[in-house]
DNA sequence: CGAGCCGTTGAGGGGATTCAAGCTCAGTGG
DNA sequence: CCACTGAGCTTGAATCCCCTCAACGGCTCG
């Protein structure tokens, strides 16, 4: 089989705000920070004036979350709502025979959270990939804001049915193929959400598995072999560049022509 | 490469309301439709009153079609919602290399169209795999009615986050495992989606082969076997039975234990 | 400095793909 | 009526990719 058991060693279970990175600033009181937010437009209170803005954003915190942090437990409802301000978030899901299968990557303006407005439990374990900035905002005060204004309902549709659609992407996108295709596709998919220096995420091999369906040795073999390629850099870190010109090479000729 | 060029032989392209079955009444004014309707709980109209009901039912329409009838086409806005009230519809994608994925599996209670609501073109071609009875209900008659009452809105949310959550099941229930097991697991699903006599949906092994992330000849040899094993027997036109225990068996012993 | 985690690499075997042929069945037209 | 055709299903044979099992090295951390 192609899973393996449940845990990593390395989660970090949290307590809602806990396992912040030092630098963080959880309750600060951020009237700039929605206004200066580089995913306002694209995120959840992108239709918002700056006067509804100022009367709601004492009760919004923004953390940052370590890597590895846990922001929803599975089979919990999750109590708030997460719009991601920068980094990487996984999304695990645990099938019946135990395996653990990532089934969704969530970067930049994407929302994580959205059961809770439904009072769900979560299917997934939601999970920091890197360093991750987050936005987060009380569910109550979610409720609050889809209730009465129009254009937040919204913005919540959109943000499920885009979703919807990465998911379905994803999966056809990285469980399909031959591995070195796949891995070359997560990589393609992992420099969208390059950080500012340009610098990726690099899963473990264990987790590269869990996100393409294959063994972790498989994985491993197509990583070191796209390093002698030249494709990619390891950094420490789980961090690692790309070279954008021969993983598109390298691509175009996986896919076949 | 696992999956076959685009076109199947057989599907169906229709007008809005053109393949209707014979036996159809598609703009029956329908009063009584939506009251007795058997998934109105768990679908769109749950939260809504008789009398809301009975106002807007004059203007919504419940065609039949047939299996292969195309009810979205991709890269179109859907112009109205569906609900579907009997039969099993199937979403497909086509990956940038020409491949063809069934990414989602939709039957009673599902819902269809919603990005229509954003204005959206649908990512995926949305088929009839069984003769399918469906409500359809006006774009602007459903924008309306969001806007308007909040329970219809909640509604709406559910229905998205259980396609999310559908998707991911599906992706990780079917294209993960040995090929035999995934037939399986296939053919249980279906079976959740049996007909009044108990029949389900028998794929054309290519439709299987695209569902699964398989080649139709593996797909052909996992039947022959279980057919041969007594779990399934097929019948004309695309049906066919199973046999519960002899599946659960088979299911239990090729999940390992 | 041993223990554990993580990554890498090798060897071997098995399962899936690929290529190919044959079969049934429905529709068509001579 | 029956050959002809094409679509779909099945099955065989050969190849190859990936999984499994295994060993080893680097690294961090207690």
């Amino acid at each position: 089989m192609l899973m393996r058991r449940v845990p990593y060693a390395s989660v970090v279970s949290i307590a809602p705000m806990a396992a912040l990175a030092p630098l963080s600033t959880p309750f600060h009181p951020q009237a700039h920070v929605c206004a200066e937010c580089p995913v306002r437009s694209e995120a959840l209170f992108g239709g918002l004036d700056d006067e509804t803005l100022s009367r709601i954003d004492t009760v919004i915190a923004s953390p940052v979350l370590l890597a590895d942090a846990r922001i929803v437990a599975r089979g919990q409802v999750p109590n708030a709502l997460y719009t991601v301000r920068a980094g990487l978030v996984r999304f695990e899901r645990v099938s019946a025979s135990g395996e653990r299968h990532i089934v969704r990557l969530v970067g930049r303006g994407g929302l994580i959270g959205l059961e809770g407005l439904l009072r769900q439990p979560s299917a997934d374990e939601v999970v920091a990939c890197t360093t991750v900035k987050v936005c987060r905002i009380p569910l109550d005060l979610a409720d609050a804001l889809g209730s009465g204004r129009n254009d937040m309902a919204m913005a919540l549709m959109r943000q499920w049915q885009r979703a919807l659609d990465d998911a379905a992407n994803l999966s056809v996108g990285l469980r399909t193929g031959a591995a070195r295709l796949r891995v070359l596709r997560l990589l393609h998919h992992l420099a969208q959400h390059a950080d500012d220096e340009g610098r990726i995420w690099m899963p473990r091999r264990e987790e590269m598995a869990d996100l393409l369906g294959m063994a972790l040795e498989t994985a491993s073999r197509a990583v070191s072999g796209l390093r002698r390629a030249g494709v990619l850099s390891l950094l420490p870190q789980r961090m690692a560049t790309v070279q954008p010109e021969a993983l598109a090479a390298a691509l175009r000729e996986a896919e076949g022509r």
